[in-house]
RNA sequence: GCCCCCAUGGUGUAGCGGUUAGCACGUCAGCCUUUCACGCUGGUAGCAGGAGUUCGAUUCUCCUUGGGGGUACCA
């Protein structure tokens, strides 16, 4: 098995095109798990020079490379299919096969005016202009992994152009010799394609190849079930990750975007996407992108990293150092990258100053008594451990006679600034003796935390 | 307009003629609990509509409706 990924060069790795890859990939990968000789080719091309920018191409590889996508063979980043591209289009202009027309979109129009809406086109040579493909009579199959096989009737298809009037290849004829070279044997993209199918499949007929085995992937939709786009948030890897998201999650999640297995699993590592994908049982219906469940996943993924991995990522993210202690007791509380500042940042910037709510519920006079009471206690400890801390902290609402949410949210609120935080003897035991102190100490003195 | 594809709860899916229509996310309730989460338990919610075929349709056929794609001298 042969499969390729063909994204067009315009840099952002749509999440469509990435489930497109990891299918590929994944299909590739299981077939080598059944002893059957397979590569994955990466070919990101276009006959339009102008967009293929060794910029945009190194965006898809970076996107690719991220998600932990790797290919056999590869990228082809070139527009050099060119002369051979021509090549076959004088060849099958010489066979009669293939003509010039200056016919135009209007021309088009007028003929299906005359003929039916259903007609399609059909010039005559004119031995300039654009080089259209005679379609023959008679119907045209696509044989679909996913979708069984699918009907045209030749009448219904204009005569495709297959290239320029001056020579430069169009899409329908470069990307069928392009498979052809490649000795492409399973395509595997999305359905947006399946009706461009027949044109290709009349270049493999007039070149008497035998055309690869097709599955046309359904598309992908917004939560709203109109088209993936940047209104709908993330619409491309690159602001998945931007986003905070694990690689990990985010291939699990795309895999089962739009695939389905008998088995009930719903955290699949790799090594199991691998072994159980089957492009055949991908669903023929579009799915609809949402990030809510992605939350949800990327939250598994991110609690079963080791802190030490996590750390190390999460260092990565924020360019900040010297974040494993705070990592460790926020691990539990955050899905996503993006949550742990909000969470945690409070340990290395500060209580934050903004929560006036907070501040008047657990600072007010009862809360500043508490809080005068419990610095004296924890002023007291010689060993400041969560150990220590906890025992102390726990004693204290019966002695104060107050309930332990008292306690503990005033502390929480002097330290953190606000009533979200990790949990408190963590935090405290985190932050330290002098630091705990002289921020119970700003509190008491009128709430205004320190810069 | 013409051609093509698709249709199970709010979302992602399992199902492939006979099931109490399963699982996951979400949501709701409860438990846990120092906040927020995590975790656990339970609940809620679905076969788009209409004709057939059949002893029997979520499953097969057709129509309607709805959604999507294609229709460039774009890819």
């Amino acid at each position: 098995m042969r499969v390729r990924f063909a994204p067009s060069p315009t840099g952002a790795l749509h999440i469509g095109g990435a489930r497109a890859a990891l299918y590929n990939h994944l299909a590739a990968r299981g077939a080598a798990l059944q002893g059957e000789p397979s590569q994955f080719v990466l070919r990101i091309e276009d006959t339009d020079v102008e967009r293929s920018t060794q910029e945009n191409v190194e965006q898809i590889i970076d996107a690719l490379q991220w998600l932990g996508i790797d290919w056999d063979e590869g990228p082809i980043s070139q527009v050099s299919h060119e002369a051979r591209h021509r090549e076959v289009v004088e060849d099958l202009l010489a066979r009669g096969l293939a003509y010039r027309t200056t016919a135009a979109a209007d021309d088009v129009r007028a003929y299906k005016d005359e003929h039916g809406a259903d007609k399609g086109f059909r010039g005559t040579d004119e031995g300039e202009g654009a080089i259209r493909l005679h379609v023959p009579d008679g119907e045209t199959v696509v044989h679909d992994l996913i979708r069984g096989d699918t009907v045209f009737q030749n009448v219904h298809m204009d005569d495709p152009v297959i290239a320029r009037a001056d020579g430069r290849p169009l899409y329908n004829l470069a990307v069928a010799v392009d498979d052809i070279d490649a000795q492409i044997t399973h395509v595997i993209r999305g359905e947006d394609h399946l009706s461009n199918t027949p044109k290709q499949l009349l270049v493999y007929a007039a070149l008497g190849v035998e055309p690869p085995i097709w599955a046309h992937l359904p598309l992908l939709h917004g939560p709203d079930g109109k088209k993936l786009s940047k209104r709908h948030g993330a619409a491309s890897v690159q602001e998945l990750r931007e986003a905070g998201y694990l690689p990990e999650a985010v291939i699990n999640y795309l895999a089962l975007l739009g695939w389905g297995d008998s088995d009930d699993e719903t955290i699949l590592s790799r090594a199991e996407l691998e072994q159980r994908f089957d492009v055949g049982k991908v669903t023929k219906h579009p799915a609809r992108f949402d990030e809510t469940k992605l939350r949800w996943l990327n939250g598994k993924y991110l609690r079963s990293l080791s802190v030490d991995d996590l750390t190390a990522r999460l260092e990565e993210h924020t360019g900040r150092t010297g974040l494993r202690g705070a990592v460790e007791i926020s691990q539990e509380k955050i899905s996503t990258f993006h949550d742990f500042w909000p969470l945690a940042g409070f340990i290395f910037d500060g209580p934050k100053v903004d929560d006036e709510k907070a501040r008047a519920q657990w600072l007010d006079e009862e809360g500043q008594r508490v809080l005068a009471q419990t610095r004296d206690a924890l002023a007291a400890l010689d060993a400041f451990t969560l150990e220590t801390v906890e025992q102390t902290l726990r004693e204290l609402p019966a002695q104060l006679e107050v309930k332990p949410k008292q306690v503990f949210q005033s502390v929480r609120v002097a330290l953190a600034g606000t009533t979200v935080s990790p949990g408190i003897f963590e935090s405290a035991a985190l932050l330290g003796k002098d630091e705990t102190l002289r921020r119970i100490d700003v509190a008491i003195g009128g709430g205004v935390p320190a810069a």
